[in-house]
DNA sequence: GGATTAGCTGAGGTTACCTCAACATGAGGT
DNA sequence: ACCTCATGTTGAGGTAACCTCAGCTAATCC
């Protein structure tokens, strides 16, 4: 009697799904003691390298403003380093420091270990079709 | 090279899968002109019925406190109206008027549309794959 | 009648953003 | 050398959507 709610159950199958993930992600990722915000700052940093402030902010789609902040918070806890740009003697390089490095490594190893333990209920197969019709959808 | 990234990638496809739907959400939303918190709101009143602020609050997962402030906000747009609860009189019913309710319907088609689009692209097969695997993962 | 429950309110706080205005410094073009 | 533009930083002030804590009323339940 409900014919139109195919589509519908989908996208809220989805969530519901992607909810799952969050609460997972979030809880593996609460012992690391950084927030999210700072946590994807520190993963960019990570995956691309040092970069100025503006493409942080860029990368993180916020504010160059914002991205002052978000710096000087992850300074104070020592996660990252200003330094010079060798390129521009205007520009800032942000740069992770060791002990940044190594909370985007466990950031990047909790994620993991939580997508592991979330997808480890599907067979192999199911998980390969997942990844095939997913990256239908991206494209 | 990287044989470690198998499963991120399925976490990594979902979230910029999980990105382009939520995109797809808020743009179709905008023009509704309300608040993905209200939006939130209104969405449970819409299928659930009148309920109590407390009960909103559970369904929101928020603060009963916020859920006050909540239907203030909708109350003041002329969206939603407070009422006695015949069942108990210290209680007050939180109650969709009908621009709420239009709103609501604005809404949920608003999302099927999108969702609709979305999922436009698969066949009926990989829908049907999907909705599988994603009830797997639910449960 | 006393404890509990439902809701409302005020005060104050947090996170993660935003804009606008101003400033220093350095880069690039003419 | 001069001017303009770009980069980063700072201060001030603002917003949304939450939170807790404390205190209040009115109604229900035992």
């Amino acid at each position: 009697m409900d014919r139109a709610a195919a589509d519908d159950n989908l996208s809220e199958l989805f969530w519901s799904v992607a909810r799952n993930l969050r609460h997972l992600n979030r809880e593996t990722l609460e012992p690391l003691n950084v927030s999210p915000s700072h946590g994807r700052a520190l993963n960019v940093l990570w995956r691309h390298g040092p970069m100025r402030p503006g493409a942080l902010a860029e990368h993180l789609r916020i504010a160059a403003r914002s991205a002052t902040e978000v710096v000087d918070d992850l300074q104070e806890r020592g996660l990252v380093a200003r330094g010079p740009d060798p390129a521009d003697r205007r520009a800032t390089l942000v740069t992770l420091t060791e002990a940044g490095t190594a909370t985007g490594a466990a950031i990047k190893a909790a994620r993991q270990a939580a997508a592991e333990r979330f997808f480890a209920g599907l067979s192999g197969s199911d998980r390969a079709e997942l990844a095939r019709i997913l990256r239908e959808l991206r494209d």
